[in-house]
DNA sequence: GGGGAGTGCTTGCAAAAGTTAACACTTCTT
DNA sequence: AAGAAGTGTTAACTTTTGCAAGCACTCCCC
């Protein structure tokens, strides 16, 4: 019969574990690291509870791999968004843009590059 | 006299804020983008409540900005993995635009810029 | 065989996240 | 002038997060 498992679509929980395994840390060490208690720890990663921004920051450092890296397996960060030359990435990063205004400037550099592909 | 501001050492609510009136969103509008309540949202932004990575996520999709721009504000993304440099730097580096593209390009960045600081 | 000390897991509880239902205010319509 | 519909905010409430303390088990040492 299926165990049922909490919440939890994401597969994170299982993730973390399989790294900290695979860093040979038990669950206390993690936790230790990452500032959080150990019962914490093993529930996040049996899926019975959703970390916070702070605590899956606090993983990433602890596990010593990009928050980028766990951020995706979490389901929370877009994988797609990696691609993009420096200006596209620069653009999407300015602060002090509207979306719309992002759009249009990067709109306007893609069109300058097709142009440019065509010589 | 100085207005007692809650916890929120990052900037994220105002910058939530400056983004959605950039977009001319109310809060109503871009809470129901993002799947949460505007009061919830009204909270987030004058500092009062910390967004979950979800509802942080959902913010950058609501916004359209990426996840990451979202996060660093928030303080929670490395800035060695934020902020790889300047809109203008990276068009004046680019090499394969003509120096007239990476004028037009500065020139509506700046202007862009200058209306926004304007409002 | 009785400690220690290691492992992961369960159980309450305080504190924070997040919602629903209101409020006060402005603007536009009739 | 009254009412409808928009704006942001507050208050009271429920749900989830995250922790301290303890449970059950294994391994090792004396």
């Amino acid at each position: 019969m299926t165990v049922k498992r909490p919440g939890n679509t994401t597969g994170l929980g299982e993730f973390v574990r399989r790294q900290r395994e695979l860093g040979h840390l038990s669950v206390r060490q993690l936790a230790d690291a990452c500032g959080i208690s150990n019962a914490y720890l093993s529930q996040i990663e049996r899926g019975y509870r959703t970390p916070s921004s702070f605590v899956l920051k606090a993983l990433a450092d602890g596990l010593e791999l990009s928050a980028e890296t766990l951020y995706a397996q979490a389901g929370i960060l877009d994988p797609s968004e990696e691609e993009a030359g420096d200006v596209v990435d620069a653009v999407r990063r300015d602060p002090h843009l509207s979306a719309r205004q992002r759009e249009m400037l990067i709109e306007m550099y893609e069109s300058f590059r097709k142009l440019n592909d065509s010589d």
